[in-house]
DNA sequence: CGTGGTCGGTGCACTTGTGAACACATCGGG
DNA sequence: CCCGATGTGTTCACAAGTGCACCGACCACG
């Protein structure tokens, strides 16, 4: 098993990286550097011209940002170990639209967008991978939009915190209701009111700085389906990059 | 002019298709296909393989929506003359995740995703053209999402008139208050109401089936930035697809 | 000319979310 | 140990949006 020819091997913790064959992912490995970053560390800035992908490791997540009139950004979508970031739709060399931010901290891989695409040239499964993953990040941010015109805040700030609990792998979601009013868009207070109502009902605990889920089961069924239908896109597109058959 | 060595000549009225040099548009041409669609046709459902794609001419316009665990879909963006649909992200054969419907009928060119991709293997400015306007969707995309966020109703269905006055050049919108609402996603009696005030000032008349826009700018004033932000990011990004000092 | 179906305008009771305000809890640093 | 900064719980008056009901207007069709 730590031999696999195909295997992950001791690759970084990043769910398109190991998908990738031996081959495949030897065309990457020796441009790829592997970093650390905090919280809040700002990777890609509306205009900036995108030279670097990066793919969160572990349980790392960042959030994709968009500016509006008042100043205050709106966070669109989350993307952690099942992603990357950075030129992935546009190739590279292209102002970036949104702000993205690190979300929870640790490790990412990165290499250049030219080196990314040098690669590409000499693989076909590496072309698949990356426009299959481009498919998905696109239908996450459709899903993400029909979800903020129909879902209720509580919908939302549940699907919120599932999601964060579901990459990091631990209950205890750090995260203020500040925080979490701001990317949903809404007012403070009213977060909080929604926060009290998960505490009434046993599904969660509040920590100043974090809350604590105690019933993922009650949470799940507070939150709208939007996360589920993404993943099962993914499921569907992300299989399949490599001939059926094998693997 | 009519016979410009690069011009757009007679080719179907959609940007991506005027913005190539006539060599580029040579690779394309042989195998477009030019045919008219009405409106409420589908063009693809969820799940279905994407193997043609549409670049919509002249006024007409398509609508990507996203089912809901309701059965009622949700409108996210619409797209017309600027651009195109299917497997602009993906480069086809995945299944698709939105259904696109035609929302206001027209000619539309067509041709099938492997030949386009074909072509843009043989020529680099194709290539970037169709990542550029890919870039630009993700962007579209990106905003609605914030859009859906953080606008009223009131500034969303502004918008929504705005854009089809925009690529229909026409001051008559055909749509009535119960598609309007169901696009935005909320009630068809609020949206009588949002109607109601906006012929209270004079910014537009009602009909049956139709709204007529009297005052353009101050519909504009009501209506979310939106719209404009990602204009720009189409103005920034997509020129520059031929190098600069020439076109 | 009448009739039935769709569409639009409005009243009403209700839920969801806003934004400001204030008191209190928690935490780190001097 | 106190202090200031930040985060939390709660109230209140208000605005935004829902869902239903009902009536009248418009239109296509026979």
């Amino acid at each position: 098993m730590s031999k696999h020819p195909d295997g992950p091997g001791d690759r970084p913790d990043n769910n398109l990286l190991r998908t990738l064959r031996d081959a495949d992912f030897a065309l990457l490995g020796p441009y790829l550097e592997v970093t650390a970053q905090d919280a809040n560390q700002l990777l890609y800035s509306p205009g900036d011209n995108v030279e670097i992908v990066h793919f969160p490791c572990g349980p790392s997540l960042v959030s994709y940002l968009v500016g509006n009139e008042d100043g205050r950004d709106v966070e669109t979508i989350l993307v952690g170990r099942e992603g990357a970031v950075g030129g992935i739709v546009s190739f590279g060399h292209l102002p970036a639209y949104c702000r993205i931010v690190v979300k929870y901290g640790g490790s990412f891989a990165r290499l250049r967008v030219t080196q990314l695409e040098a690669a590409k040239a000499k693989s076909l499964t590496l072309r698949y991978l990356f426009a299959r993953y481009a498919d998905c990040l696109l239908a996450q941010v459709f899903q993400s939009t029909a979800c903020n015109a129909i879902h209720s805040i509580e919908q939302r700030a549940a699907k919120w915190i599932l999601s964060a609990m579901d990459r990091t792998g631990d209950h205890v979601v750090p995260l203020t209701h500040e925080q979490l009013a701001t990317m949903l868009g809404v007012g403070r207070s009213y977060t909080s009111r929604v926060m009290q109502g998960f505490r009434a009902e046993q599904i969660l605990e509040t920590r100043r700085g974090a809350v604590v889920v105690r019933d993922p089961e009650a949470l799940k069924s507070r939150a709208c389906l939007c996360n589920e239908a993404v993943k099962g896109h993914f499921d569907s597109v992300l299989r399949g990059v490599y001939p059926a058959g094998e693997d």
